[in-house]
DNA sequence: ACCATAAGTTCTAATTTGGAACTGTCAATA
DNA sequence: TATTGACAGTTCCAAATTAGAACTTATGGT
């Protein structure tokens, strides 16, 4: 599988991934949450090589994940915003705190704390349903073929029969 | 940096992307919630080459996301599922597939439906304050260091008076 | 004896990344 | 005037990773 073939695949998982999936750009991305926005900010605080930070970042340019805005003329710089795609990567990036701070804390403790301005409490995140509002876990989930699938593979039937055994 | 150093990272989304933080291992990991359980089927389902498959597979037993259970034996033959700790995965991958299903989608459609088996309906993920219920925002939540923390870089601070102008 | 199944391992070539130096534009300093 | 520094990249080569295909090992079936 190429690359570049990902992002048309009949998943949204595979979609997604083919604009956030790799070690760099998520650790881009929690700079971005934490209001980083200039090129030598993401070097210094990343140590990502100069090289591979234009390429992530001209990426997420191109999937509207962040848009240029330009902060001084002449010479001309420009800032990196995340846009509301952008935005809207928050649930991705805190489910993935979130699994950290339950299975990969050491002894000291979590590194960091989310405050929620709303209600003024520190808190975790949480995913829920939308309909009944209770938390989700993987097996009280059914997946269903949605009008943009494709018929599904021999592998897939033969996870299927799991799925109803199960 | 180095890859290994960043389970090592004071940083939750790190030691997570540490874990899970590669194209094809959120791929394979999206299998195993598709109940995929195999060697052979996950090549066939993904189109990944065995070299990366094997190599995937093993860390992530390592990092303690999948068991090797035999299915038979003489030859022993393993299948690879999920721990509770991978399971506990599923919010981060429900988060990915819905990014996509909201940014990501063509014309025609969700590749995939999710029913809730709880209240039976058809559902998007949303995730909340575990504290108040109300759906979250980057913008309403504020960061503080943690136990776990290690002061701030000049970047950071730099970030951090952004953050107060907002 | 020959073929098939399953789960890998090994090999070489292509691609990506790391690390360091270099470029272009402007402002401030000596 | 010449030099230095800030900033946002680009360029270069070596090192690491991945793709693609073939090979291995153990066993059962025809």
């Amino acid at each position: 599988m190429k690359w570049d073939s990902l992002e048309d695949e009949p998943c949204s998982l595979a979609r997604t991934v083919a604009v956030i999936g790799d070690r760099w750009t998520l650790l881009v991305l929690r700079e971005c949450f934490l209001r980083v926005r200039r090129f030598d900010d993401f070097e210094a605080s990343l140590g990502i090589t100069r090289h591979v930070l234009a390429d992530r970042l001209k990426k997420l340019v191109r999937f509207g994940v962040l848009r240029k805005i330009p902060y001084q003329e002449a010479p001309r710089r420009d800032e990196y915003i995340l846009t509301q795609r952008g935005l809207d990567l928050y649930p991705i990036v805190m489910s993935i705190v979130q699994w950290g701070n339950v299975h990969m804390v050491d002894s000291r403790g979590r590194p960091m704390l989310h405050e929620h301005k709303t209600c003024k409490k520190m808190f975790d995140p949480v995913m829920v349903c939308s309909e009944c509002g209770e938390p989700l876990t993987a097996k009280a989930v059914h997946v269903h073929p949605g009008p943009g699938a494709r018929q599904s593979s021999p592998v897939h039937a033969k996870a299927q029969e799991r799925a109803k055994r199960d």
